[in-house]
RNA sequence: GCGGGUGUGGUGUAGGGGUUAACACGUCUGGUUGUGGCCCAGAAGAUCGUGGGUUCAAAUCCCACCACUCGCCCCA
């Protein structure tokens, strides 16, 4: 007896039931980013590895080795499972030239990411994201573009009391000083911090702002605000996104402990919040990466962008009792009694595909009861079940039942069915 | 990598050392000769997560491992 094979750690199964909420949300997301105009991309789920390895900057480098599915090829090439879309964008935009195009280039993708990580609520090894990204423009409106793609497509589907948490996080000019600001503050109450803040005082110090530690919450009220410390070009993209979104009546909340942890992004960062799905509670998060392009080797090319996870919406609209679109079922069953009633059937099915119209087929290795071919029908939710019997064959008609109520059963010649039911359905 | 919780038919649960592991939902089949839902009857389906140990006897107690789950770390 082999072993059972399971699935693999972090990994998940969509099952139909579930899957109606994914098409729900990837139906919601077409239709915002095509009312604002961005096109579709996708972009390869392996890349080299030295595209991710790269990006994310020094003081992150740890999930580089423990959080990324590598494989290394027969000749010795490093490639890597995606870990995020950004940088897969950026190189894609690099690759085919997309800065020859006009500029800006706003794109969007929707599909599957990788983090070996310990799975927990709303994070799971294998995720799906949607991506939207602007690429070619420094404007703070494409800021507040990205942002509001966001927004829109949480109102499409009817997420009600989201936070949208907003901060600037500096760039190479101004940020450096910052960062010596809260690490002077935080070495002043360095008995204060917790082990972990001590050792990201040294490795990362802006995640200390991130902090989950008893009693930090107070300590940080009083550190340094970036707000204070940014250069004026930034202050005044901060000041330009901030307008904006004030002008379009988009509240927010300035969160100056908002912090993404990869280096690269720049000016503008921002999440949207929901309570109650976990201790992930961010539905999406993106910013500013002006830097990017360079870093991995391309010209210099401010981008804005965000990604969402979909499981993580997902467990949203569960918590806020948003239901997806109920799967259509499928209007017909054709139904027969074995032998040359079954040829007859299949004949039918095919034709009523053919002609469009949604039919399913009552599967029986020689013949099978109607009761069992009727609850089948049922269980399926079908409206009507056509039935093929030896008197209808030899009589050139197909009985129709109606499972809906108030419609009386009837019998159609075979060669007049298609049509008949053409008139009736709508789908 | 670390910590908490949980593992009993497909799903949700009951049972807490003693012979055929219970219930509900679901599934399937019947309730006369070719007609669904409701109802009724019946059936299939579990080596009680895996492996060790204690015991005359383990689903039940102990240990380990594994998986799931929640959280920490990290967060693209």
């Amino acid at each position: 007896m082999s072993k059972q094979i399971q699935r693999l750690t972090g990994m998940h199964d969509v099952l139909p039931d579930e899957r109606r909420y994914w098409d729900t949300i990837s139906r919601a997301a077409e239709e915002v980013t095509r009312r604002f105009g961005f096109q579709r991309i996708d972009t390869p789920i392996l890349e080299a590895t030295e595209l991710f390895a790269r990006g994310v900057g020094e003081g992150s480098d740890f999930f580089v080795q423990k959080e990324m599915y590598t494989i290394v090829e027969a000749d010795g090439s490093s490639i890597t499972l995606r870990p995020e879309f950004t940088a897969g964008f950026v190189r894609a935009y690099i690759s085919n030239g997309l800065h020859n195009w006009s500029q800006p280039v706003k794109l969007y993708t929707i599909g599957p990411s990788f983090r070996r990580e310990r799975p927990q609520a709303g994070r799971l090894r294998q995720h799906s994201q949607f991506n939207c990204e602007i690429m070619g423009e420094e404007d703070p409106a494409a800021d507040v573009e990205v942002m509001m793609v966001a927004m829109s497509l949480y109102r499409e589907l009817g997420f009600k009391g989201l936070v949208f948490q907003l901060n600037s996080t500096g760039c190479p000019v101004c940020k450096p000083g910052y960062i010596r600001e809260l690490v002077a503050f935080l070495d002043n109450h360095y008995d204060r911090l917790a082990d972990i803040d001590k050792e990201r005082l040294t490795k990362n110090p802006l995640r200390v702002l991130d902090s989950k530690a008893p009693g930090m919450e107070a300590l940080l009220a009083g550190a340094p605000h970036i707000a204070d410390y940014l250069c004026d070009d930034c202050r005044e993209h901060f000041a330009d996104v901030r307008s904006l979104l004030d002008v379009l009546g988009q509240s927010y909340t300035i969160n100056f402990r908002l912090v993404r942890g990869i280096d690269y992004y720049t000016k503008t960062v921002f999440e949207v919040w929901q309570e109650g799905i976990g201790a992930q509670a961010a539905l999406c998060g993106g910013g500013r990466y002006d830097g990017l392009s360079e870093d991995i080797g391309g010209p210099p090319t401010p981008g804005v962008g965000f990604g969402s996870g979909i499981e993580r919406v997902m467990l949203g609209m569960k918590e806020q009792g948003i239901e997806p679109a109920a799967a259509t079922p499928l209007p017909i069953l054709v139904a027969h009694f074995g032998g040359a009633t079954k040829t007859a059937a299949v004949r039918l099915v095919y034709r009523l595909r053919d002609a469009g119209i949604g039919a399913r087929l009552a599967f029986a290795r020689g013949s099978r009861s109607l009761k069992s071919q009727m609850r089948e029908a049922d269980h399926h939710g079908a409206r009507y079940v056509l039935i093929l019997g030896e008197d209808e064959i030899t009589r050139g008609v197909v009985a129709v039942k109606p499972l809906v109520e108030g419609e009386q059963q009837s019998q159609v010649a075979l060669d007049e069915i298609v049509g008949w039911l053409a008139e009736r359905i709508t789908s």
